[in-house]
RNA sequence: CGGGGUGUAGCUCAGCCUGGCAGAGCGCUUCGUUCGGGACGAAGAGGCCCCCAGUUCAAAUCUGGGCACCCCGACCA
């Protein structure tokens, strides 16, 4: 490709917008033109980027046995409606309308349409296990698009779903999915840990997300230094301190003027928060949610969420809270009735807990579970933080900012049994078949892709990511000379399998060679008069920034050895 | 949706406080000189100053309302 026809404008300062290093380089480099927010155009440059990150997809999900198909992206909101999803999605849901005004949704995700395909196709258990995937475009109307290609409305997602006839089948397809996914990032480039996650809207049970560990991340995630254990903070599973040991004493109720949190107490009564008992309240679908839990600790709202199943899970506003007769500040579960009550195992286990007396300025002291109070639901809701203790191995944990680039989970029977995918077992009898599924977002691996490879100069591409794997800086073309070696140049790389984009612009020298950083080809070629009359062509290495003279007939072989060095296959 | 910020040329921004010809650098076009790390000279093109309303003789500038975009939080690949 010639850069003198190609659509490219690189810019030298980036678009204020811009502040993640990926954002900013995506602009710079002229991959992308924002259109609106989460909306992108790619220009020649940067589609091509994102159809080879697409290759490197189909062929590891070809290889581990999926086999691809196409689904609309236009969807009867009945599918939705049939799963209960089109109330679970809310308004991230795009929806419109055909002319004869029947309601269709643009699709966020493909398990009701997938489930569809299946339940047409698989009758028998000879029909599975089967893996279908798909590179579709995904709609969602998102709260918050960020980061330029992070949270987009619009984009490609790499979406596949495993049909099997029993959990154990489930977790092979889930295990070879698992491995196509290590060998996709590692391929492109992109450094990924697996870590433990919450399923979120879609549901289901186990789950992993492949988390690229980056500063700008939306996640927090939680790593222990000594066993590896990483999860998600949303999922996190963590080791409370052990309770402050005690026998059971008579209950009390005593004055606390202006004492309001639980630093508060810990400070005016001298207790250690562990001795505290710490009242949340929620508004889970509506319905006003009493949550306990020890003072030392967090309540996690995504643990909360699932415990109590709910759609959606807010904090109370001031005004609710009086409505449900809660007194902030000074709230307990002692003598509460009418709300739903919550506590989590750290409230339950511990006796003597200073807590609120629903009554402003007192609070009880020795109040004990089982005896004062009692919960509607006992349940892990603690949030683990930095310095927690590790549930594996007990070091402390430690927490890193990171972007979720692919998500695998076990769903189970949830869609088969409500789109009706069924097959006859040996026995003949009618069984839903046990349902996996499988997401890469594409735009955002090129996000990380970019910010994992790049230098103060510009993107750094791995050679099987790069647009092109040449970058041929030629100089004073209108010597014979150099045109003639440029034109052998382009045909041994062709010849030898390479793609190659050629500076043939009349610009000077300093713009190609900043151009050529910034664009990140992994080799750079210069042809001038300088070079020739050392004797052949200078050959760069992007990442390393070596550079040698290499005569007319070492070129490719050189160029090889540099693809090679630099990322494996090409 | 809550909090914060920004909207002036393709990009970065000044001008706004204190109302009075719409500006700079980079980029773009043409010509010439250049030609190894964002060259130089000359001549040009390019604007709904986000939108609407108001105040005023006069609004990029002041007031009100709206919209868009970015950042932080609640959601996800």
């Amino acid at each position: 490709m010639r850069m003198s026809k190609l659509l490219l404008k690189t810019l030298r300062e980036p678009p204020a917008e811009a502040e993640i290093t990926s954002h900013r380089l995506l602009l710079r480099a002229g991959l992308a033109v924002p259109l609106a927010a989460g909306l992108y155009c790619f220009t020649p440059l940067g589609w091509r980027v994102l159809r080879r990150l697409e290759t490197i997809i189909r062929e590891e999900m070809d290889r581990s046995g999926a086999e691809e198909v196409h689904l609309p992206a236009l969807h009867p909101i009945e599918l939705w409606e049939a799963t209960g999803r089109a109330q679970a999605m809310g308004q991230t849901l795009f929806r419109l309308e055909d002319r004869r005004e029947r309601i269709f949704a643009l699709g966020p995700t493909h398990e009701e349409v997938v489930s569809f395909l299946a339940a047409r196709t698989i009758q028998s258990y000879r029909d599975l296990p089967v893996t279908l995937y798909q590179i579709q475009t995904k709609f969602r109307d998102e709260p918050r698009p960020r980061g330029g290609l992070i949270r987009l409305r619009e984009f490609a997602m790499k979406d596949a779903y495993s049909f099997d006839p029993d959990w154990e089948s489930l977790d092979a397809s889930y295990q070879a999915a698992f491995d196509a996914y290590v060998r996709i990032f590692q391929r492109a480039g992109v450094p990924v840990i697996p870590v433990h996650a919450d399923s979120g809207a879609i549901g289901g049970k186990d789950s992993q997300e492949f988390i690229f560990l980056t500063a700008a991340g939306e996640d927090e995630i939680l790593l222990c230094p000594s066993c590896g254990y990483a999860a998600n903070a949303e999922k996190a599973d963590f080791r409370r301190l052990p309770p402050i040991a005690g026998f059971p004493q008579p209950l009390e109720k005593v004055a606390t003027p202006g004492q309001k949190t639980i630093a508060d107490l810990v400070a005016f009564l001298g207790v250690d928060p562990r001795q505290t008992c710490k009242a949340v309240f929620f508004r889970a679908d509506g319905r006003p949610v009493f949550v306990a839990i020890r003072g030392d600790l967090d309540v996690n709202e995504i643990k909360l969420k699932n415990a109590l199943k709910a759609a959606a899970l807010e904090a109370m506003d001031e005004a609710a809270v009086r409505a449900a007769g809660l007194v902030a500040g000074s709230a307990s579960p002692v003598g509460l009735s009418g709300v739903q009550v919550v506590a989590d195992p750290s409230a339950v286990e511990g006796v003597n807990f200073v807590a609120g007396a629903n009554e402003a300025d007192y609070h009880y002291l020795n109040v004990n579970y089982g005896r004062d109070w009692t919960a509607d639901l006992v349940v892990d809701v603690g949030l683990a933080r930095s310095g927690d203790l590790c549930s594996v191995c007990g070091s402390p944990l430690g927490t890193r900012r990171g972007i979720e680039m692919g998500h695998v989970f076990k769903l189970g029977t949830i869609y088969s049994e409500s789109m009706d995918v069924r097959y006859l077992d040996e026995s003949g009898e009618r069984r839903p078949a046990v349902m996996g599924c499988y997401g890469i977002g594409v735009e955002r691996m090129l996000a990380a892709c970019i910010e994992a490879n790049h230098d103060e100069n510009g993107i750094v591409w791995p050679p099987e990511v790069a647009p092109y794997h040449v970058h041929v800086v030629a100089l004073n073309l209108d010597e014979e000379a150099v045109a003639e070696v440029l034109a052998g140049v382009e045909q041994a790389l062709g010849e030898a399998g390479y793609t190659s984009l050629v500076d043939d612009r009349l610009d000077s020298a300093g713009i190609k060679f900043k151009d050529a950083d910034l664009l990140g080809m992994p080799v750079r070629l210069t042809i001038s008069p300088r070079a020739l009359e050392r004797g052949g062509v200078e050959v760069r290495d992007r990442r390393t920034g070596e550079t040698e003279v290499v005569p007319l007939d070492g070129v490719v072989t050189r160029v090889r050895g540099i693809l090679a060095k630099e990322g494996g296959r090409s």
